[in-house]
DNA sequence: ACGGTAATACTACCATGGTAGTAGTAAAAG
DNA sequence: CTTTTACTACTACCATGGTAGTATTACCGT
């Protein structure tokens, strides 16, 4: 599967892909924005970085553009789902040896969990069990 | 605290601190028999490429060693605790946007998990609501 | 004492993520 | 029609993980 290149994605290409995802396709000048107003504390991200690293990632597979009048429309071509899923097993392969239960044992022990998470996750639990 | 510096472990440094952490202290041709031995499908790894390793992980205050008798005997400077905490905060907030139940509920669709698994996170959730 | 072995030191590459400047060019504004 | 602007292309760095070869040296057994 498509997978295999997954598991290595950086903080910024992350950042751009939950861009692409939430509103495909975007421009340069829209990810850009979305990137330098949103979470972001101090430090602008020079629109060139940007640039580059979009074609960084349409090289490596990970988005594809149309040209509209001289202008990039990017486009994910990795789905949110599938990313997350190659971050997690890997996480979970590497750190936990595929427990589940490790990590979310860890998880309850290391971090503050509201109470809301808790029911939620029981929930899950629950319903997951049922079938 | 110190877990601004464990994040980005690499594969190769994670699988070193795992060998350190189960027997520390170790000499690099202990690490290295231990990952070219368990593990280990295809592709042996040069024994340099063991102790260059370390010695890099020193410099990033990973570990640390110990001289005796012109052989290294490195030990571990950060916790398991604390790596598997980071990398999981990291993967939750990047990924996940700190919601546990959405790690959960994503690894509960994209993976097989056994009832066993689900048996005991059942319980750790449970344990964790009585507190 | 000496040769072989085992250990580290040094150096060198390559890939990739991240960051950005400069240049070229087409399109829009005036 | 000319100037400004918006975009992409190209190039260049730097850091770090990963991988390993070569050189040097200390130690140990005979």
């Amino acid at each position: 599967m498509n997978s295999s290149k997954i598991q290595r994605l950086g903080s910024l290409q992350l950042k751009i892909m939950k861009v692409l995802w939430s509103r495909p396709p975007a421009t340069v000048a829209e990810v850009n924005d979305a990137l330098n107003t949103a979470a972001r504390p101090a430090g602008e991200l020079a629109y060139t970085t940007v640039a580059t690293m979009l074609r960084k990632m349409e090289q490596r597979g990970l988005v594809a553009h149309a040209t509209e009048s001289r202008t990039f429309y990017y486009r994910p071509l990795v789905a949110e789902t599938a990313v997350a899923t190659g971050l997690a097993d890997d996480l979970l392969d590497r750190v936990f040896e595929g427990s589940l239960a490790g990590l979310v044992s860890h998880l309850l022990s290391h971090r503050e969990i509201s109470r809301d998470e808790l029911g939620r996750l029981e929930q899950l639990i629950a319903e997951r069990k049922k079938k």
